[in-house]
DNA sequence: CACACCGTAGACAGACCAGTCTGGTGTAAT
DNA sequence: ATTACACCAGACTGGTCTGTCTACGGTGTG
């Protein structure tokens, strides 16, 4: 009587995702340090056991958590391949998001920046998909500016990755508006130079 | 028999120095949040007496530390308001700075950013000594634009904020020579635009 | 029904944290 | 010698943190 146990053929279990969306609501506007798992665990009405049959600790949490976030910009890039025919069409596209992200309400900065700064052992887990993401985001830029023909796409990708991060930490801690228009401002000269 | 009590004439207790340089590096390099007054303490080679005497609180330590490097800032603009005759040689000086931190070892990010990714409420001292030290910063590389004639100062310091921000984020998580070189790019754009 | 699995409910341990308290030592000026 | 002070030494409190544990209830399937 070995059982099937076909983990995949029962339908998704709620409690597994609503502790995901409250982490990863919480670590996201208070910090991954700051929101301690009795909090994730009352505010997703769950148990303890619940939480830790699914995630085995905190900082696994945190991974997955940041692995979510990193799934969300790879469907957004995957989305903006099928929507969009050139390159360049593709890039603006990234930028509109980023240039609105900034400036709407409740934005904190980049998650992932946001993370790496508590956890500064660059082989802790939670640093690795970091740098796991912000090198699949580089490349993929690369990519876009190659595709367009850019003599230097390595470079061109940095300064756009330069004014991405600069925007995300400046509409974070000062001025959004400021930090948004220097973004647009910043890009346009990347792209005005891959003319030239 | 009431004492005096000269608080000023003593000699400068070594003590009270000593954690502050302690706290620097530790927060620096691994995050405010992270290292604990216990720490502080035993590598300080001070008691908890003795640290609790001069700083009341971790908090109230973390805001020195903050006040202690944006004075570290202050005094560097300050030297090269007397060693360099033109606007746009101290703007020169402000970028070979950030230029040599980020691809100096050690180097760790932006200690303002770093602490402000840890306490998310603005109204935190902590967050409060972060905003006084960006909005001085601001005001003066605005300065600088202006003197040189800038049309747009404003906005010119919000694009050399932009490019600093980003190469502290860039070079501590990533690459810091691409960021380095993008900074320098970046900085370039910003100079040719202001002569033309 | 029996079983397997989902989830609830909350006590509990062990570590770590910030911060307080008592008491003692060395030194320099009065 | 007495007073004042900087500092040492470390126990202690009260709180919070992560993570483990036991015990029970509901539900769909073979």
């Amino acid at each position: 009587m070995t059982t099937l146990t076909p983990d995949a053929v029962r339908p998704a279990t709620h409690a597994k995702l609503r502790i995901l969306a409250t982490a990863d609501r919480l670590f996201y506007t208070e910090g991954v340090h700051t929101v301690g798992v009795d909090r994730i665990i009352s505010e997703s009405k769950v148990t303890k056991a619940t939480f830790y049959k699914y995630y085995r600790s905190k900082d696994a949490l945190i991974v997955v958590y940041l692995q979510g976030r990193d799934r969300m910009a790879r469907d957004f890039l995957a989305s903006l391949d099928t929507n969009c025919d050139t390159p360049e069409q593709r890039l603006r596209g990234v930028v509109n998001e980023i240039s609105a992200q900034v400036i709407r309400g409740g934005f904190h900065g980049c998650p992932f920046i946001n993370a790496a700064a508590q956890f500064t052992d660059p082989a802790h887990p939670v640093r690795q998909a970091v740098s796991a993401h912000r090198d699949w985001y580089g490349r993929s830029i690369e990519d876009m500016f190659r595709g367009m023909g850019h003599a230097r796409p390595g470079d061109a990708a940095d300064d756009f990755f330069l004014a991405r991060d600069g925007a995300f930490a400046g509409a974070n801690l000062g001025d959004p508006i400021g930090a948004h228009t220097a973004l647009l401002r910043a890009i346009q000269r990347v792209l005005d130079e891959s003319g030239a």
